[in-house]
DNA sequence: GCACATTAGTTAATGTATTAACTAATTGAC
DNA sequence: GTCAATTAGTTAATACATTAACTAATGTGC
């Protein structure tokens, strides 16, 4: 049973008590952890989950998309947008159907089911964005989203 | 097969142009998946992940916590606790043991070599936090900081 | 001191996410 | 035209995360 007072070593650099970018990236994770509490909650009510709901409104945008262009666009492997897809096709929201002209293809559309649960979120959707963002006015939400992208353009800029 | 001009009425709201609250919460979104892909292949050569490292971050600070303890400082569910613990425990970087005072607890201790390999990674970690934010001044980073605490405060005051 | 509630941890079921290894369809070199 | 390479999608293995349902230990009321 070792009782060691080894870890002193490392709680010395512990806090990063000296590092602006640690402080900021910890407020990412923990702002992120909090948006995602709040959505997984409001979207349980309608039986989805966020990334479902996500899905779902690309799907729309894209109209009739391919499961290739709907991981680009969810920034998601395309194996997950399989098992994704499976699941919400099997709750009825969506269907797939081959793509005539390339058969290795499918194409993705809502169901008249998934189109009318997306009207219905929709209508409240909003007001969930707003809740999320409430301990900021407006001038600082523009200004959050403005570093944020500036932080985000460092690395699309390389990776892209 | 259905050839449907319905989605429209969605697409008018489908850019939500008029929310800076959507827009900040896009961008956390966002810049939370930057940080997750960068910290996940910097840790891979480690053979760890992001939450992995943050647990054993964790233990080390806390002293032979309890699991309990451990959750709560994760903002992390209890049995999503044991099942990670149980993972780096069979990869020998943790050792648990039940505490005699109440036989209920098990108290969780960084190995001998989970303390070692702590070490290595934490000697080149400030760098990988400072990669994150490359794109924003220091000034910058502070002002990022300082406005997500005050979206987190929002809900961290009502919650807990 | 015994029954009941509480607390700590585990197990099971489900969903999200990854990479690696596969099948099937298309394209392209020759 | 056929064989190789590429592309689209799926399946398998693994990890993270949740809630619900369980076991075991402790504490409390009486």
């Amino acid at each position: 049973m070792p009782d060691s007072s080894e870890s002193i070593e490392l709680n010395i650099r512990d806090e990063f008590s000296a590092s602006s970018a640690r402080a900021a990236v910890v407020s990412v994770v923990r702002a992120y952890g909090i948006v995602q509490r709040l959505m997984a909650t409001y979207f349980a009510q309608f039986d989805l989950t966020p990334p479902q709901f996500q899905l779902l409104t690309i799907v729309n945008r894209l109209r009739k998309p391919t499961q290739r262009q709907l991981a680009r666009e969810l920034y998601v492997s395309f194996p997950n947008v399989t098992v994704m897809l499976d699941r919400i096709e099997k709750a009825g929201l969506i269907l797939r159907f081959p793509n005539v002209e390339d058969k290795r293809e499918k194409l993705v559309e809502l169901s008249e089911r998934g189109r009318s649960l997306l009207k219905k979120i929709w209508k409240v959707h909003q007001e969930q964005l707003d809740l999320v963002m409430v301990g900021l006015t407006e001038t600082e939400q523009k200004q959050l989203t403005r570093l944020l992208h500036k932080m985000i353009a460092a690395h699309t800029n390389t990776t892209e």
